[in-house]
DNA sequence: TTATTTTTCTAAATCGTTATACATTACATC
DNA sequence: GATGTAATGTATAACGATTTAGAAAAATAA
């Protein structure tokens, strides 16, 4: 392993200085074509690379994106990376990742450990903790630091920035009203996320279809309930008493939980029982039957929050005003819902 | 948005050299505990924190790592790149992320990219058009750039590096065992993924299964195919033959829509046909019924590799020899088989 | 020939930090 | 008072790149 190439050992191998060097490899008209020649080919045959980190320094920037995520297990945030990934790179970015495991403390300690330089902005799906205790003051205090953020999915209202979420509300309505038309009166409403933004809004949709067809909000048809030992619990009571006819599963748990257990209770899925949950697309298909879905368009949420980060970093815009996009959901019919 | 607080900056606020500054935040003995206190006040207040972009030029390493992954969707190297993240954020790495897409100009691109001071080294997992043209070369160039890598499960034989992988040939031997003291005679392989290293390995144990059973491998039992719709189209004609008592699925796709199929043809699970696949954990048990799996200790997997980088990274010898950990699986007993 | 312009290159500052070597002052000791 | 030694601080170089200002040499014009 030899050492490195950098501008200095090539301007010693040829006895010119460091500038020569420099502007010799960005092919500058100050040099001539014979300097230039034998510098860039001698360049090229040592694989030289300029360093990134100095000339991250020199810039005061770096051309990276810190990405903080409450669980990569989730394929609803692995899209959304996924996606986040794809447009940084054809932006010439790099992504850092943060995992914040649903934890205020790691969200607050990994964004606080980028903050200093190793990043030029965040890209945050706020971790559940964080939006239970609604502590959004690291936040401000990145923004304020001049770090700026955009936020998707989970976001914080208090929170001046960039956005990027789901039509939260619109789209459980509609899947709400879906289950309406298929005839569903008795449509259960299953969630384990009712402590987030997102839960609540979808929460507030399905009340809303509910009361705009004029059926009664039936308390014993709701379960909303964080911990998955007691929210199993309580479905298997709702399931076993089969007082409903329509499930709709504001997350991946409920979604699955509840249709493995009318399965097992040879409950026929759609005949007896139409299922519509917020679920990812590929695993959905491989069930049996498969589930219909809200389909969320992850990757779109992800190269958009990119978009806008990358936007305001090189706007040089004082007064540049927050945008909060809104991605347009789709209900995907598969085998768990009757056809229309 | 004031401007960020520096040890320039705090230098000329007390009139004081830099280096003193520096000095005095570092707490060291040949500043005064008077000065001292008021500079570290200071730095506390305005919120200092040493760019580490500045460090890293002067110690010349970033305390990153890159990590190559052929697609975060695959709940397998969601949950490495997970395990990966806990241990090096632990040992005060950041983690770097690149996504080849399984394509070998991706992979190419993007750890050139980053081999350039932005990362200490590589945790990666091969794309599968790399492994398919045994392009190995950028990963030799890399390392005698003096950038160490590590790979995972996707390894290359010829590269000599530290390696982190499952023992694919005693899992699938163990687990196609399994199916054959259950009874089962008529034992169907299926891969979508016998272009890869892990698929062949997988592929050999269940072959060594069967001889050793003295059982005769049957050529129509055995789909390797790597386009899914010609999977899908061949595995369609294998369930519908029924002639099978049980199915080994090196890989998702075929554990899921073999399973799918042979529900939608009435075949009885397990009753009928015993399935285990490699597959995730958590949807493997959202399945009805729930499918039994080779499982991988895939967090385990990624600790391990951040671990053994971090040691390189950390070690001065010159003659250090890499080492290969073969990481043991466990069979998980679901419902897709019938018990013992 | 002398002045002027053009070509070609170099010096030096800068980004923010660390570390080595040196400088200044105060204090104790003889 | 001279000398030595802590105590306390500063100056400087370095990491690797970019960039501005300027210098030296060569070519051209008057």
């Amino acid at each position: 392993m030899k050492a490195k190439a950098t501008l200095k050992q090539i301007a010693q191998e040829f006895g010119v200085s460091i500038s020569t060097v420099s502007k010799a490899l960005s092919d500058s008209p100050e040099i001539s074509e014979a300097t230039k020649i034998k510098i860039q080919e001698y360049a090229a045959l040592q694989n030289y690379k300029p360093n990134s980190i100095a000339k991250n320094l020199k810039n005061q920037r770096t051309n990276t994106i810190g990405v903080i995520i409450p669980n990569i297990l989730n394929p609803f945030f692995a899209k959304v990376f996924s996606g986040i990934e794809k447009e940084a790179l054809s932006k010439g970015y790099n992504v850092i990742t943060g995992i914040s495991n649903e934890s205020f403390n790691k969200e607050q300690q990994v964004m606080d450990m980028l903050n200093n330089g190793t990043i030029d902005g965040f890209i945050v799906a706020i971790a559940e903790e964080t939006q239970s205790l609604k502590e959004y003051k690291h936040f401000k205090d990145i923004m304020n630091s001049g770090t700026p953020i955009v936020m998707f999915d989970r976001v914080a209202d208090g929170i001046n920035c960039d956005k990027v979420v789901v039509d939260d509300f619109d789209s459980a309505y509609d899947a709400t009203k879906y289950l309406i038309k298929l005839g569903s009166k008795k449509i259960a409403l299953l969630s384990t996320i009712h402590n987030l933004s997102v839960g609540k809004l979808r929460f507030q949709g399905y009340q809303k279809a509910l009361s705009d067809a004029n059926i009664s909000i039936d308390d014993k048809l709701i379960i909303l309930e964080t911990s998955i030992e007691d929210f199993d619990f309580k479905l298997q009571h709702l399931i076993a008493s089969k007082k409903l006819d329509a499930i709709f599963a504001l997350d991946e748990h409920s979604a699955t939980a509840s249709m493995k257990m009318a399965l097992k209770k040879g409950i026929k899925i759609p005949e007896e029982l139409n299922i519509i949950g917020f679920a990812d697309g590929v695993w959905s298909r491989r069930l049996t039957p498969s589930l219909s879905t809200v389909s969320q368009h992850a990757p779109e949420i992800g190269a958009k929050a990119a978009e806008l980060l990358i936007h305001k970093l090189n706007s040089k815009d004082e007064f540049y005003q927050p945008k909060t996009l809104v991605i347009k959901t789709e209900l995907r019919q598969r085998e768990s819902t009757r056809k229309l």
